[in-house]
RNA sequence: AAGCUGCUCC
């Protein structure tokens, strides 16, 4: 509980001192204590750290692996751009018996994502679909930011309709995506007036994708519609930064 | 209880 707390909180370097504690006293930390752990270390990006503490529950105490320790590795070296480490653990933790599940695969297509291998999100994907793992709402996400990265706007718009007809309700991401889609595309008026008609649907507002068309707005001199962007921010309550 | 999705600005 102490440890969980202590992750929670972002101090690593308290809990790996408590870790250590455990030990040299003999109470073993469980399963929960290195999940806790190593997710935290991933997210503070101390990623060598919690390979080598997941290394040290491979070698002494497999019973208390599981899929969170090895999404949080697998995410964390993707995100740090080492995707044949992000495999390696990939594929160890399938040799374990470990299932994948959504989440993991999320991470891996996200990664390759990252890095333009598309042939390798496609393999993912088929993975997910022959172990008839369903996408969520994050697969899309991803997907979707992929597409409109690349402005394949009609690429979005399947995706978009797709989470639709899955029956998910698209969230700010989603949002985000398509309206960076239009922005990077030059078609800035019709983002703003995606945005708007997405806030009509009820997804939540957000002001990330605000500011991204007031920026888009302001750099090309069209302030008139920067501050109707403004004023739209303020009657639906997003506050400005 | 813990793991996945944001090249807006700074």
């Amino acid at each position: 509980t102490l440890l969980a707390k202590i992750c929670e909180l972002g101090n690593f370097n308290l809990a790996l001192l408590i870790m250590d504690e455990m030990i040299q006293n003999n109470v073993l930390p469980d399963s929960y204590a290195y999940t806790c752990l190593i997710s935290m270390l991933c997210r503070m990006e101390k990623v060598v750290t919690a390979v080598i503490l997941l290394e040290r529950v491979l070698e002494r105490d497999t019973s208390s692996l599981n899929q969170f320790m090895y999404t949080s590795v697998i995410n964390a070296l993707f995100k740090t751009g080492q995707p044949k480490a992000a495999i390696y653990y990939f594929e160890d933790m399938v040799k374990r018996g470990l299932n994948p599940d959504t989440v993991t695969l999320n991470a891996i297509i996200d990664g390759f994502s990252r890095l333009g291998q598309v042939s390798k999100m496609d393999d993912i994907l088929s993975l997910m679909n022959d172990k008839s793992l369903l996408p969520n709402l994050a697969t899309y996400n991803i997907l979707l930011h992929f597409q409109s990265k690349q402005q394949n706007m009609s690429e979005c718009f399947a995706l978009y309709d797709m989470i639709a007809r899955k029956g998910f309700v698209p969230d700010k991401l989603t949002c985000h995506s398509i309206v960076l889609g239009f922005c990077k595309s030059s078609m800035t008026d019709v983002g703003a007036k995606f945005l708007k008609m997405m806030i009509g649907e009820g997804t939540e507002a957000d002001q990330l994708t605000f500011n991204m068309l007031i920026t888009k707005y302001s750099e090309r001199g069209e302030l008139v519609k920067a501050f109707d962007l403004l004023n739209i921010m303020n009657s639906v309550g997003v506050s400005p930064n």
